[in-house]
DNA sequence: GACCTGATTCGACGTCTGTCTATTCAAGAT
DNA sequence: ATCTTGAATAGACAGACGTCGAATCAGGTC
């Protein structure tokens, strides 16, 4: 189960068009569930780091053993963070020989992207901050 | 110390460029510790409705009598995840009279959206996913 | 086969988090 | 001044989370 998490990040389907959106409209209990696992997984200094270590790494994947000694934490800790991060979907990995490669999955990050922009319109732009 | 978050999130003053990002070159670690905040903020299905719901008000703003009743918890819980939303730079209240009113703060969500968006060219498209 | 190395899984443990009730604070109304 | 109502704070507590060491699994080498 690990892309079960995309009711308004988009489904699996095809899905053009640019996504509710967080701020357009209120998310129902559903929804919001299911994405607040995402940005809690995106919640964590390390899971941050290794995200974007992963993301930015030439070639589009980096393996796990290049990963680990970046970090002041055990192995089975990078490990733990990894598996979180695939079950939120913002990543996903392969085993090769002795070595297992990861690599991002950008259509979720492009999802949470979308949901966190504005509407050219907005709900309406806000009367002022500071009435009295 | 509310927006005191916003390292790579953009800085205080102008910053018209486009964010570093979290996709494109490995955060170090305080980038990542001042990301995490935000994120963690966003990592609850409560928090993420109360955004939703600030967010997508016309007229910008919404009183607490309104969203307390919109959830199945008791308004001193609701209290304490709107303090989490303000600490995370994502909302911000004033009281006018009895009541008190929350609004979005755009800029933050505009830069999270920024972190999350991959340039165009990115670090380099990826060869595929499933070589062996 | 036995052995070695890289990575995940398992259990345990201390800390952090979400929730509650009770209390306090702020502003009006009587 | 006292009372009432809306909201924030304080303290308590169960459950979730991050971390570790030990054990297990997956592949390769000898």
């Amino acid at each position: 189960m690990s892309n079960q998490a995309l009711f308004v990040l988009g489904g699996t389907g095809e899905r053009g068009v640019c996504c509710p959106g967080l701020l357009t409209a209120p998310l129902d209990e559903g929804q919001a569930v299911e994405l607040a696992k995402v940005f809690k997984a995106l919640g964590d200094p390390v899971r941050l780091r290794l995200l974007s270590m992963i993301a930015s790494r030439a070639g589009g994947e980096i393996c796990v053993c290049d990963l680990t000694p970046a970090f002041d934490l055990s192995q089975p800790t990078i490990s733990h963070h990894l598996k979180l991060l695939r079950q939120a979907g913002l990543i996903d990995c392969e085993r090769r020989g002795t070595w297992v490669y990861y690599w991002l999955l950008p259509d979720m990050t492009d999802r949470l992207a979308g949901i966190l922009t504005r509407p050219v319109g907005g709900p309406v732009p806000a009367p002022a901050e500071a009435p009295s």
